[in-house]
DNA sequence: TTTTCGGGTTGGTATATACCAACGTTTTTT
DNA sequence: AAAAAACGTTGGTATATACCAACCCGAAAA
């Protein structure tokens, strides 16, 4: 006889009854999904399923996950434009986003073969190396940790980093970004990110690493972003080349 | 007295042996991994947990799954230079990728509101539509919907779209794309997206939307990929702005 | 030689259950 | 009023089991 003989997994129903409850408006952005145990008892299937549906959910970007805290409806993304400007703090709070900014870490460090060769530098000099979380809305977005040239920028790490690193370099150390190179993949996060930004390990993220170059074409900046994936967006202007 | 008492998940610890088989090169592009049995054999673990080990490398990008074929390597990244070149059919036949190109459908359609406003012509007008699948070494990668202002190249699906398309309208109808705005995000698959490039449906994966305009800043395509999360990559050169 | 049919493999879905660790709230104790 | 303990919630991990659908491949039939 069998009880309904849909071919549409039963998991796969749950997730589209409760993405209707959200991009339908009834559930606004932050708000609670019902529990693992609610949902299993709702829709009558076992607390498994119904695990499976609200870590679908997650999959698509509509849903979040703090820690055994519950499951929450996802902010809309952000997005970063890295054709018109390498600091994503000074493109958000330019635009209106409100932005926090927490430092996570900052010291002085040496640099290792790959930060040499990507700043042009003689392996062990020393840079600045500081490490913060952005939020929006107490809600993590991304974690960044950036290296500076520490000869460039004496005493950098006494600013206050709450703030645009491109700024704080132009106002303070006459060191102007005049472009960047940009890597931009999917990945899933170590131990570390994920902790920081309130995620299970291995959540697929999107990390983006940048080289910023000065007026004279001298990189003395490297970061690496380690974004929550369903929160980025990125928009670009490409230029054609002349071709042959 | 516990068996083992180690805080790390089991699942992890196997999660982290297989990973040693693949970086460590005991396991090359493309190979099977043991399948969801033999591993729960081998680790002494239930096939859920097991499973659990596999669907965690598919999350780092190290692994595939076929449909109800089993898991395999994945092979290296692409790399999808955004700054450089509006078509990415050009850019890797161009460093030698070995790239298969599959025409799914083609067809005529008419503008969409949204499409109109993208490709600045009046809703309802006459667009060529054609969507590929891009593979490499018989792998799929990713798969790509296009829309070409039928006016502007006709007959142009008389021709092969197992090319750049880029090129194909350089060639044959003197249009020549100069800039183009390009969107990047993560998102889980559609049913049909996912079944094209056979993933399961929801599989976290790269979109890429771009409008391709001539040297006369006029628009005359707009596409869309697809891309499976863990074989993309792109990279962008940034210009910062002159500043206020 | 080609086609068909099994049987064994694979992953996909689903249940029922169990215990744990982390968090929040309430209650009790200090 | 502040600190501590108790309790109930949440997700995280793990087991054992079951059946299904798709696929591969080899054996049997055409």
């Amino acid at each position: 006889m069998s009880l309904t003989k849909s071919s549409t997994p039963r998991f796969r129903q749950i997730v589209d009854a409760l993405r209707q409850d959200i991009v339908g408006g009834s559930l606004p952005q932050h708000a609670p999904l019902p529990s693992e145990r609610v949902v299993a008892e709702q829709h009558d299937v076992s607390r498994m399923t119904a695990r499976r549906a609200l870590e679908t959910l997650e999959l698509e970007g509509l849903a979040y996950n703090e820690q055994r805290r519950g499951r929450f409806v996802s902010p809309p993304r952000l997005t970063y434009d890295i054709s018109r400007m390498v600091s994503f703090a000074a493109d958000a709070q330019s635009s209106g986003v409100d932005l926090e900014i927490e430092v996570i870490a900052s010291g002085t460090c040496q640099a290792t073969e790959r930060l040499a060769q990507l700043l042009g530098i003689p392996e062990g000099e020393e840079l600045f190396e500081y490490t913060r979380l952005f939020r929006t809305g107490g809600h993590a977005i991304l974690i960044e940790t950036e290296y500076v040239i520490a000869s460039r920028c004496p005493d950098l790490l006494q600013h206050d980093l709450r703030q645009s690193t491109t700024k704080l370099l132009e106002q303070h150390y006459q060191t102007r970004a005049r472009d960047g190179d940009i890597t931009i993949r999917m990945r899933g996060m170590n131990a570390a990110e994920a902790e920081r930004l309130g995620l299970p390990q291995n959540h697929a993220g999107i990390e983006l690493e940048q080289v910023v170059r000065d007026v004279n074409g001298d990189p003395f900046c490297v970061g690496r972003q380690m974004w929550r994936g369903e929160l980025a967006e990125f928009s670009a202007r490409a230029i054609v080349n002349a071709m042959p």
